[in-house]
DNA sequence: ACGGAAAATGACCTTCGGTCATTTTCTGAC
DNA sequence: GTCAGAAAATGACCGAAGGTCATTTTCCGT
C-alpha cells in the first residue's frame, strides 16, 4: 500500500495546519509569514506548497474548519428557539463565543477584507462556509418572522452591526459593549420581523 | 529668499499627492505601490521618502483632506436639522457621497483594518480628523436625543452599521441596499434617542 | 536490494517598503 | 557671472515577503 505515505502527507498538513492557527491565532494574517509556519512546525518552506497553493487556501481550510464546528455547537440551540427575540438571543450567544475565541473575530475580519482585492476570493467568501453569513442567519430566524420583510435582511443587518462593531473593537474604541450591540441588533431584527415592531 | 525651493517642494507633495490619489482611487491602498505613485507623477522613488516618511503618513494625510472637504459641506446642513430623524437623514445623506466617491469608501475600509497591526496608527485612527468617526456622530446628534441614552453610542452604533455595510458592499453581497441601511440607521437611532422610542 | 514515486528541501525569483550615498538643481553673496 | 552651500532628486541597494523548482531524501512494492 501506498497508504502510509498519504498518512505521512495528511500528517504533514495536520502539524502545519496547527502551527499555523497557532500563529495566525496570537499574530494575525498578515504578519504571520509562510516561513514562519513551517519552521514553528519543523518543516522547510518549499514544503508549505505542496500542500497549499498559497497562503490565502490554507487560511480559507482553516475558517472552514472552525466555522463547522462552530455551526455544530449552534445549530441544534437555535432550532429549540420560540421565537425571533430567542433566536436572537441564542445567535448572539454564538458570536460571543467567537469573539472570546483568542483573536479570530478580528482575523476573519482582516481576512475579509485582504479578500477584497481578488474577484476569486471575493466570490468564495460570499459562500456561506467562509462567513459569518446574513444566509445562514436569514436562514436561522426565517421561521420566526412574523412580517413581509425579506429574512435575508434581517440577517445581512444582523452580520453587518457585528461586523461593524468588530471594526470598533479591532481599533481599541470603547464607547460600546458586545451588550450594547446584542440590544440593539435584536431591537433591529424585532423592529423588522416582529408584529407591532 | 528660499521661497522658491518650498514653492517646488511644495508643488512635487501636490504632484505625488495627486498621483497617489488617482491611483489609491483606482487600485486601493495595499496594491499600489511607492515606485508606481512616483513613476506616474514622474519622480524617482527616493523622493517619495523626502516628502513623508511611510505609505501610511500619506495616506493619513490623503484622509484627513479628504474628511475635512466632505465635513465642511457636511456639518452646515446638519446645523440646520430641527430633530433627530433630521439629523440622521442629513447624516446619512452625507455617508451616500462618500459611498459614491469612487471607492473610497473600500479604502478607507481598507486602511482602516490595515491600521490594526500597528498601535501608533490604532490610535490616530481613532482621532476624529481620520474617521467617520462616533464621536462626530455623536456631537451631530447630541441637541436632539431626549432620552438618556448617551449620543456617543448612538453615533458609534451608526458608525458600525456602516462600516458593516461596507464590508458587505466591498464583497459585493447584494442582499442589502443603502436605503435598507439608512432606514435601519435612523430606525436604530430614534429607538434609542427619542421619546416613546 | 533496487527502482520509481512521493515528500521534503533550500536556493532562488520577484515585488515591496524603506534607506542612503551620490548627483543635480537652486539660491544668495560677492 | 561665479561659486559655495543648501535643498531636492536620484537609483542602487537592503531585508522581508510570497511563491517556484531542481535536487535530495524517504518510502514502498517487487
Amino acid at each position: 500500500m501506498a497508504k502510509k505515505q498519504q498518512e505521512k502527507s495528511r500528517q504533514t498538513m495536520d502539524e502545519l495546519m496547527a502551527s499555523a492557527v497557532e500563529l495566525f491565532g496570537s499574530k494575525g494574517f498578515t504578519q504571520t509569514s509562510v516561513a514562519e509556519i513551517t519552521d514553528h512546525a519543523g518543516y522547510a518552506k518549499g514544503s508549505f506548497y505542496r500542500h497549499w497553493d498559497s497562503k490565502d487556501e490554507l487560511f480559507l481550510q482553516i475558517v472552514e474548519r472552525k466555522l463547522r464546528q462552530y455551526r455544530e455547537e449552534r445549530d441544534p440551540k437555535v432550532a429549540g428557539a420560540g421565537n425571533l427575540e430567542e433566536a436572537m438571543n441564542i445567535i448572539w450567544d454564538f458570536l460571543e463565543t467567537i469573539i472570546n475565541d483568542r483573536n479570530w473575530s478580528s482575523i476573519f475580519l482582516e481576512f475579509t477584507i485582504h479578500s477584497a482585492h481578488s474577484e476569486i476570493l471575493k466570490k468564495l467568501m460570499n459562500k456561506s462556509i467562509y462567513r459569518l453569513s446574513n444566509q445562514i442567519f436569514a436562514d436561522l430566524v426565517r421561521d420566526h418572522v412574523q412580517t413581509d420583510f425579506p429574512p435575508e435582511k434581517i440577517g445581512a443587518l444582523n452580520t453587518a452591526l457585528f461586523e461593524g462593531f468588530l471594526i470598533h473593537r479591532t481599533l481599541g474604541t470603547q464607547v460600546l459593549s458586545i451588550e450594547d450591540v446584542r440590544r440593539a441588533a435584536i431591537a433591529l431584527a424585532l423592529a423588522n420581523g416582529a408584529k407591532n415592531g
